[in-house]
DNA sequence: GATCAACATTGGCATAGACCAATGGTGTTG
DNA sequence: CAACACCATTGGTCTATGCCAATGTTGATC
């Protein structure tokens, strides 16, 4: 009597139920069972196998490689955000950041830039976009947006590797106040070719605001994070 | 030349421009096609036309309710978190909150919550368990963990409303600095069941420890947002 | 022995079709 | 007029199958 009525928890579920069960106490990195063989082995289709795998790899626990197989996934990295930068945080971590340049250049503000660094359209911004790895990994495509022009910006930025530390120590720029909005997204074929990841992977997208001690803005970025990979934290005291 | 290699952009992505395409100045709640003809007009199958959808609900830009039909969904719910509660963060933005109460009992902590209380495990905590809503929706389900028994808490509670007001202004428990982390992970059945998502659906984890001005905590929280409606925010202010 | 072509394997994308489950309307019945 | 049974519509799940794309191995060739 239990054959009939059991469509209450679907198919695809159950199955990844079994999955996790395969993989308990796998090393990362070792293979499970092909697509197929799955499907033969649980009595399923092919379809059901992948609707449960690619939840599995949206919640970070597998990845799969084209032409390869389908892997237990290393564990998230946890990631800590204060009033400091990515490279400080990793760094905290005991793991080694790195950026990739993908463009750095002075152009003039659109009307979101302009509104959010509270300049007009049209006044001159600096444009940084990078992406950024933890342990040779990329992790999180990083777009920031700083106002005004900001003289041998480019080997001054090479030469400490954390934007932070530059506008502090080059620019007397102090941050003293940031806002981060967090909210989730999916990945689409730019973040697919930027971050290695695959097609509707869940994202964190975080937009920070930062602010000097007289309040004016002094850094609006939009960050993309790989949600499989990352765990935002945010501290906060209470201020008097 | 044009119709052999254009394996470069998948079709349900290609299909999803051409929805938001549909979607375009409709106000939300309004009716969509069905899958159905939207397979037959793009000429694809029912198959392509629900991951594209899919993903949209995901994205929070669609909704779908079954016998009925896909809609355009409202837009997110923006929401701030600083050192105030979800009640109060709401009533700042002009929203109304409301809460539903699951569970509020007295029990013996386990070891995950004991850890991170810095009890024994087996110490007395409170465990509370809650639905928020906004606008009567449900938006949140909440776990929290409170250190020790809390006499007449539950009539205190109902009172106020709020926790973060019953606990200072009842018990004179002040929270001084809180942490929360922020992750990804899927609605699974009892997420569904809770939320009225859907499976799969992508989901905000925030997981929130509170400490009063001696540095001891106070409050342990396991907080599953919809992804979908809401949105996380941050604000930090340089310490001294 | 090194190089390169061919092939098998594995995941990625898409099709067509079937049946279930929830919703809402239609029409009958009391 | 209200209540109820029925039915069409629409999304939810699953099957079976095909071909493409990336990877890695095998084996022939130089």
């Amino acid at each position: 009597m239990s054959s009939e009525v059991e469509h209450v928890t679907p198919k695809y579920y159950l199955l990844k139920t079994e999955v996790l069960g395969l993989m308990a106490g796998l090393q990362p990195g070792t293979l499970i069972p092909t697509e197929r063989a799955l499907a033969e082995k649980y009595s399923t289709s092919r379809t059901t196998v992948r609707q449960a795998i690619s939840e599995l790899v949206a919640e970070g626990k597998l990845g799969r490689i084209q032409g390869h197989g389908t892997f237990v996934a290393p564990p998230k990295v946890t990631h800590v955000r204060q009033l400091t930068s990515f490279s400080d945080d990793a760094r905290t971590q005991g793991l080694r950041p790195d950026s990739t340049l993908i463009a750095l250049n002075v152009l003039r503000s659109d009307a979101e830039a302009a509104a959010h660094l509270e300049l007009e359209p049209g006044d001159p911004v600096t444009r940084l976009e990078r992406i950024r790895l933890i342990e040779g990994e990329p992790l999180a495509h990083e777009i920031a947006w700083l106002p005004g022009k900001l003289p041998r910006f480019k080997s001054n930025l090479a030469k400490a590797g954390s934007l932070y530390a530059v506008l502090a120590d080059v620019y007397g720029v102090k941050v003293a106040d940031v806002e981060d909005t967090v909210e989730t997204a999916l990945a689409g074929p730019e973040d697919v070719r930027l971050l290695g990841i695959e097609m509707g992977a869940p994202l964190l997208v975080v937009h920070r605001l930062a602010r000097d001690a007289a309040g004016a803005p002094v850094e609006w970025t939009r960050s993309v994070f790989r949600g499989d990979r990352f765990r935002f934290v945010s501290r906060v005291k209470s201020g008097s």
